[in-house]
RNA sequence: GGGCGAUUAGCUCAGUUGGAUAGAGCGCUGGCCUCCGGAGCCAGAGGCCCUGGGUUCGAGUCCCAGAUCGCCUACCA
C-alpha cells in the first residue's frame, strides 16, 4: 500500500515538475507515514514540505498542485486532502484494505516474506561464549537476539549463516585445564592450593570426577604440563558440547562453530599480519608490533603482537573477521555483550585495514540482563561459580516466555528479567496475551467447524460486509505486518515484533469483545471467519520468527 | 582525566528518516459474559519528554554546553 502511494506521489511530482508548476531538484525520497488519527486519513506525507525549502514555494501550494496532478489509476483513493503546514493526507476506499487480505491467504505461512535483502549473504556471529563453563542468563539475550536477527534477514531475502566463535585458545584455557587437573588432584588425596584465578564453579569438579573414574590416577606420575593439555581438551570438548545442548533446548542453532584454534592451525593470524605489515598498517615498539588503529578513528593504537611473540586476541579476531570476509560474506554482523562497547572502534579499523567498507560489518551490542525474583535481585557472581545458568532458566519458566522476555526492549536497553513474572499465566506476562490471542481464534475455528463451516478462502466469502471501523483497523494491521518486518531487518531491531505482536493481539481481542464471529448469519460469519483466520496467520508467522510457538490451546 | 551510552506517566519501557493532540504494559480507580475461551474487554486518573541554549515552517527526535546515572578505559581473554 505505502509502495503504491509513494508511485502516485512520485509520478504527480515529475508532472508537475514537466509543467513547470515548481522547481524539483532532486525528488526527495517519498516519506509516507500511517496515520495516528483517523481525521488525517489513512496516510500522510510531508513531501510537499520537503520539496517547498528547495523551491521556495508555500508548501501548501506546492502540497495542491501535487494532489491535483495525482492520476489514481487503481482507483484506490477516497480522497486526498490538503491538511495543517502542508500534509497531504490520503484516505483509502474500504474495499481497497480488505482485497489486501488476499495476498495474506494466498502466501500463508509466508506471508510477510520479501526480497529485501536480494540474496545478499549475511553472517551473523552470535553468543561466542567462551567455552570455560555453561552459559548463563547473560549469554541468553544475545542468543534470542542473533537468532531473531537471523530469523528476520532469512524471511526478508537474505542469506544467512549463523555462527559461534570459540575462544578455545590462549591463557584461558590453560586455565580451565589447570583448574581441572587442581580439583583432580584433590580427589586423589593431595593438598592444592586452589588459586582465585581458577574457575570455581562445581561444574569443574564434576570434570574433574569424570576424568578420575575414567583415568583414575593415570595422570599423576606424568609431567603436569602435558597432563593440563589433556585436562583442557577435555573440559573444552565437554563444556562445548553442554553449551550446545542448551542452546539447542533454547531453539538456537548455529550453521558453525568456528574454532580460534583451526584459525591459528591455518595460519589465518600470520597471514593476517603478513597482510597488515605489507599494507604498512603496524610498527614495531618495544618490542611489540602495534597496529595504527587510530588512523581509522581509535583513541590509541593497539597491540597485535606482544613482547613475548604471541599474537593478541585483537589480531585473532581481525583474522577471524578476514576469515569471514573471505569465505564470500557481503556483510557480517557481530552480536556483542555491551561490555565491549570499547572494542568497535577497533574492530572497523580492521576491517578498514582490510579494504572493508564501514558497511560490511554491523555490530550490535546487547546490554546486561538483571535477574530478578519477584521483584529482587538474584545475586549472581560469575567467578565465584554462583549463577543461574540459561539451562536453568529455561527448565523454570519455558523456552517461550524466556526468549519473547528478552525480545521486549530494544537491544541497547538494560533488560530486567524476573523469573516469578515470566513463568506468572497471568495478563503481567506478555507472551501469554499474544499466545492466548492465537489459541482464541483456533478455538473459534474449531466451533465454526462443529456448526459446519469449512474455513472461508479469500474467493469464498463478500469483502463488502466487512465495514466496521475495527475490522478496518485489524486489516490494517494485519497488513502492516510486511512493513514491520522489513523494518526490523533494516534497523536490525527484533524488537519491533513483539510490540507489533502486542498492537495486533490487542485489537483483535478489542474486536472479538465487540462482535461475534459466528453469528445467525452465515455470509457475515464466513467474511469474519476470514478475517480472524488472516490474524491468527500472521500471529503465528511472527511467533515463528520469534522462535516461540503459537499453540491452538492452552 | 578521556571515550561511549542513557535520562519520556507512580514503575518498566516504545516512539521509524525531524511532522499534526507524545504512546504501551504493569500498578491505581470504576465498569463488562444468559452470548465463539474473563489468560479477555471498556472507561478514567496520571507528562516542564533531565536543564539551558541553538538549527527551521516544525524538535521527545538533530547540534552545542551542563547535571545525574551506567559502562569502557590492560603487551587480559
Amino acid at each position: 500500500m505505502k509502495e503504491r502511494l509513494a508511485g502516485l506521489l512520485e509520478n504527480s511530482i515529475k508532472t508537475c515538475s514537466d509543467k513547470g508548476l515548481f522547481e524539483t531538484g532532486e525528488i526527495p525520497s517519498i516519506e509516507l507515514e500511517m496515520t495516528k488519527n483517523a481525521a488525517h486519513g489513512d496516510y500522510a506525507s510531508n513531501v510537499a514540505m520537503i520539496l517547498a525549502s528547495s523551491a521556495r514555494e508555500n508548501p501548501r501550494k506546492i502540497a495542491e498542485a501535487i494532489v491535483a496532478n495525482i492520476t489514481d489509476t487503481e482507483n484506490i483513493l477516497d480522497k486526498m486532502e490538503v491538511a495543517g503546514p502542508g500534509f497531504i493526507n490520503f484516505f483509502i476506499g474500504k474495499d481497497v484494505w480488505s482485497a489486501l487480505l488476499e495476498e495474506v491467504d494466498e502466501l500463508c505461512d509466508r506471508y510477510g516474506e520479501s526480497d529485501f535483502g536480494k540474496g545478499k549473504r549475511v553472517q551473523v556471529e552470535f553468543v561466542s561464549a567462551n567455552p570455560t563453563g555453561p552459559l548463563h542468563i547473560g549469554h541468553a539475550r544475545g542468543a534470542v537476539i542473533g537468532d531473531v536477527i537471523a530469523n528476520i534477514l532469512e524471511s526478508t531475502g537474505y542469506s544467512v549463516f549463523r555462527e559461534y566463535y570459540i575462544n578455545d585458545a590462549g591463557r584461558q584455557m590453560d586455565i580451565l585445564g589447570k583448574s581441572v587437573f587442581l580439583r583432580y588432584l584433590e580427589i586423589l588425596g593431595k593438598e592444592v592450593d586452589f588459586p582465585m584465578e581458577c574457575y570455581q564453579g562445581k561444574y569443574i569438579n564434576d570434570l574433574a570426577e569424570e576424568l578420575f573414574e575414567e583415568c583414575g590416577d593415570e595422570y599423576l606420575a606424568k609431567d603436569e604440563e602435558d597432563a593440563i593439555l589433556v585436562f583442557t581438551d577435555y573440559a573444552v570438548e565437554s563444556i562445548l558440547s553442554g553449551i550446545k545442548e542448551d542452546l539447542n533446548a533454547f531453539g538456537v542453532v548455529f550453521d558453525c562453530y568456528f574454532s580460534e584454534k583451526e584459525l591459528y592451525k591455518d595460519d589465518g593470524v600470520t597471514e593476517l599480519l603478513a597482510e597488515l605489515q605489507k599494507k604498512e598498517f603496524v610498527y614495531e615498539e618495544g618490542e611489540a608490533l602495534w597496529f595504527k588503529t587510530t588512523d581509522f578513528g581509535d583513541e590509541k593504537d593497539r597491540v597485535v603482537v606482544r613482547e613475548n611473540g604471541e599474537p593478541t586476541y585483537f589480531a585473532a579476531d581481525i583474522a577471524y573477521h578476514r576469515d569471514k570476509y573471505s569465505r564470500g560474506f557481503d556483510k557480517v554482523i557481530d552480536i556483542w555483550g555491551a561490555d565491549h562497547h570499547g572494542y568497535i572502534p577497533r574492530m572497523y579499523a580492521g576491517i578498514h585495514a582490510l579494504g572493508k567498507e564501514k558497511d560490511a560489518l554491523e555490530i550490535i551490542l546487547v546490554q546486561l540482563v538483571s535477574l530478578l525474583r519477584s521483584g529482587k535481585p538474584v545475586s549472581m557472581s560469575t567467578r565465584g561459580g554462583e549463577f543461574v545458568t540459561l539451562r536453568e532458566v529455561v527448565d523454570e519458566v519455558g523456552r517461550d516466555a524466556a526468549r519473547y522476555n528478552f525480545l521486549m526492549r530494544r537491544s541497547d536497553s538494560p533488560l530486567d528479567f524476573d523469573l516469578e513474572l515470566a513463568k506468572r499465566k497471568s495478563n503481567e506476562n506478555p507472551v501469554y496475551y499474544v499466545q492466548y490471542a492465537h489459541a482464541r481464534i483456533s478455538s473459534i475455528m474449531r466451533l465454526a467447524h462443529s456448526r459446519g463451516y469449512e474455513i472461508p478462502g479469500f474467493g469464498d466469502i463478500d469483502l463488502g460486509l466487512l465495514t466496521l471501523p475495527e475490522e478496518i483497523a485489524l486489516i490494517k494491521e494485519v497488513t502492516r505486518f510486511s512493513e514491520v518486518v522489513e523494518g526490523s531487518a533494516r534497523e536490525l531491531e527484533p524488537h519491533r515484533l513483539t510490540f507489533y505482536l502486542n498492537d495486533l493481539a490487542s485489537i483483535f481481542h478489542s474486536y472479538y469483545n465487540k462482535n461475534r464471529v459466528i453469528s445467525d448469519d452465515s455470509e457475515l460469519s464466513m467474511a469474519r471467519l476470514f478475517l480472524v483466520k488472516s490474524v491468527r496467520i500472521v500471529l503465528k508467522n511472527a511467533l515463528r520468527l520469534l522462535g516461540v510457538s503459537a499453540p491452538e490451546r492452552m
